[in-house]
DNA sequence: TGTACATCAGTGAACGCGCGTTCACTGATGTAC
DNA sequence: TGTACATCAGTGAACGCGCGTTCACTGATGTAC
């Protein structure tokens, strides 16, 4: 064998990252097998040494973006004290960062509208990662019941990646700072206990 | 002239009319010139008799798809009690019957994140129509002051447009339409009156 | 330890298909007389 | 009113480019002796 395994195994992980960021980056159909392979420093020929086919490195790429968004909150959480763990997700989701490089971010604005045109398979596979980050964000609501949390998490990851995604059709002006803010807004706001309604600013101000 | 103005505008108008269906059914790269045509009854020569290109098309059809939504809306919200406006357009949007159908649907969660990757240019004309679709949706916000009406807007929108994109990943088992209550329920409850807050069942129950 | 052979990740030319675009042509109808 | 001509929306063959995929080949390194 000319390289050990480890070797291959190595190159078909740099190829799946790359890929990973340029899906989110450019969309589905927005690279092609010869750039993506440039990407990873290797010639497109190469290409089928690792992947039966261009739609089976998408699904790879597709599974390991929607893996690193859920483990980058799973981290971004652990450091954090139980009652900021929500404000911290929040604000670094709808922060001007995350909106100007989609590539490093979550995958699910990026991707889930492409994703719904799919085959089922495709689609239950993302819908698998999406369940998993509900249930990351459910942990979140601290002190709610199971269920109720489950049904927030669900309409805070709505909330957050829809708001993402018109933030980034704005571009990065006022009007898309603003729809940011509005985001981060409505989901604290709601978040908050109804006892401590009245001390509203705290939360929100820091966005 | 072997056909009148008329006769051509028509044929123009039913090419974007059925382009914006595609479009929202399929993506920007989901429908070929060809297709297009044969849609529209035509064969693909005679595309460029309209259009300068396959892009020009898809910015009309874009447009197109955005003025429809929010047409769709306001008369929808005409024929509505001013207190049930809000309820009428969340609970119609995030339906069963709108996630199945997002070719007749809302452009804004079947196109937005693909808008997000084109040019300035395309993007301040989407971001326009979003503009007009949150004052519309202001409108429903009856007894708001204009500024929060707008953050309250922005969000609602991020929240229906999220929701039903998730929604349409999971496809359309029981996921999904827990996707779907959830988005409901969040918008409505934060709708509500804070004084009516045990009162709560009525508005959600419909869903 | 040194030498011959086998392996296979990676190379780059080539293929073929789909699709956007072009173009010469058609023929029904509007216009001029 | 009737006839000859001009127009141009629409047709369908053809072009050319990009891109996914294939394939014969390479050459560095692992393995056998």
């Amino acid at each position: 064998m000319r390289y050990s395994k480890e070797h291959k195994f190595q190159t078909h992980a740099r190829i799946v990252k790359r890929a990973s960021i340029k899906l989110r980056e450019r969309g589905a159909h927005g690279i092609g097998v010869a750039d993506l392979m440039k990407e990873a420093g290797l010639t497109h020929g190469g290409f089928y040494a690792h992947f039966d086919s261009r739609d089976a490195l998408m699904i790879e790429a597709f599974t390991h973006a929607m893996d690193r968004s859920t483990e980058h909150w799973r981290k971004q959480s652990e450091g954090t004290s139980a009652e900021k763990r929500l404000s911290g997700i929040v604000n670094s989701y709808l922060s001007a960062e995350h909106r100007d490089n989609p590539g490093q971010g979550c995958a699910v604005p990026a991707l889930a509208a492409e994703i719904a045109r799919e085959s089922a398979k495709t689609r239950k596979a993302f819908a698998g990662r999406m369940e998993q980050m509900v249930e990351m964000l459910a942990k979140q609501f601290h002190g709610t019941p199971p269920k109720a949390a489950r049904k927030r998490a669900m309409a805070t990851l709505a909330t957050m990646m829809g708001t993402l995604v018109m933030a980034r059709v704005a571009g990065s002006g006022e009007f898309s700072d603003e729809i940011l803010k509005s985001g981060r807004e409505a989901i604290l706001e709601r978040a908050k206990p109804v006892a401590a309604k009245k001390s509203a600013g705290r939360t929100t101000a820091s966005a």
